[in-house]
DNA sequence: CTTTTTTTGTACCATATCGCAAAAAATGCC
DNA sequence: GGCATTTTTTGCGATATGGTACAAAAAAAG
């Protein structure tokens, strides 16, 4: 199964609102809730450490319902880290939309990462997208192509973010916007993994401001 | 996976280097390599996803063995994980203790996590410090300990680079060791990360020019 | 050769795992 | 009401898992 261009293009909620009423047994559970759920025991424990058993007490579908729903153990892995970054998406879309000094989207979109790590019942989940690179990617392709995914499109992101700020005068000429977008990444990728490690936010935030200022210029 | 069934009776490698006659049958393996080879298969798949029978045929030894040498899974997972860091340590120990400019110093020590991350037999296996944090440290505080330590531990590697660097004028006076420092580590975890996602080395090392650039400024 | 010590090899246990089939239940449509 | 449709529920089965018991094997010590 190739994986599917989707973009920002996604119609996707097919909601009971909306739907001309089924047909048969009513569904016991809301798919969107219940991979909400998934996604949670993913993040905790990763695929592996991760059992049907877990995952059927969590959704409150059985495993059954939970493989006509979503498929195998695998495809609801797969929708799960769809879905977290989907939601990451939406949640820094606007910020990288929006006009604004360069220093001020990046506290804000670091400040929204680590809303997004350090967030959890059991402790800090850190990022699904690290998690995911550093278990099922390289012996999967499709989640390895997934995750590659993922990471170059923040680099891109963040540098079309420096580019425009050295359009408006806020950086040197010689500000290279595609070295400092992995390097905005790179800030990402440690607050992730010391996010896990159970660093503070304070301390995190701390070695956020610390990059920016170097990346930016300190003011 | 199926056990390989080696009903040799191996011809009792005894390390004969300095032994004193131990008393018993002797060990059919030998710790150092056995470990190695746990370690091997640690870093591919993670502790959840790696059995005992795995490392039983990957190491030879069978499961009571294994047991009896190491203890149990976790046991082994911990001493996997000292050996890599004592490993990574000893790669790198020398560079960091030398004189040299920091751009060079900087460049070999990139180009040692280099070499660690993208070796392996099934593709690139990454960072295990970083599999470890995203992995088992938010549930096993022992671990996320030895993990936080090794994080902090290459922070204040790197800070003593850039002080040392700054005292010799190599870097402004304005220059912060331990941002950049932090910064320094980030880039390893990025280049840890993308690694596992299948990006090439070419790749890699331009990401790791360009940090260099920003940190110690381009030249 | 016998005893002592240590490791190995085989077998085993209780549980967990994933995936699925068949039956039961709940709703809409005629 | 009766049938069709969809979902839930129960439970099965085949295998994998981590861990352990126990006896045979191999070597040094006496």
């Amino acid at each position: 199964m190739v994986q599917k261009k989707k973009q920002l293009t996604e119609p996707a909620k097919v909601d009971a609102s909306a739907s001309p009423k089924r047909r048969g047994r009513p569904r016991a559970y809301e798919p969107d809730v219940a991979l909400g759920k998934a996604l949670d025991l993913f993040r905790k424990g990763g695929f592996a450490a991760t059992s049907l058993d877990d995952l059927s007490s969590a959704t409150g579908m059985n495993r059954p319902s939970l493989y006509g729903a979503f498929g195998d153990k695998r495809e609801l892995y797969i929708k799960s880290y769809q879905r977290y970054r989907d939601d990451a998406r939406a949640a820094t879309a606007e910020i990288f939309r929006a006009e604004m000094p360069i220093r001020k989207r990046l506290a804000r979109i670091y400040a929204i990462a680590l809303d997004i790590y350090l967030s959890g019942d059991a402790g800090p989940r850190g990022c699904f997208t690290v998690m995911t690179a550093t278990s099922e990617a390289i012996a999967d392709p499709d989640i390895r192509a997934m995750v590659l995914d993922a990471l170059v499109g923040l680099d891109r992101a963040f540098a079309i973010c420096f580019q425009r700020a050295k359009e408006s005068g806020e950086l040197p000429p010689s500000a290279d916007p595609a070295v400092l977008g992995q390097l905005a990444s790179a800030t990402v990728h440690t607050i992730a993994i010391r996010s896990r490690a159970g660093v503070s936010r304070m301390e995190l935030e701390l070695i956020v401001n610390g990059a920016i200022d170097v990346m930016v210029g300190d003011k």
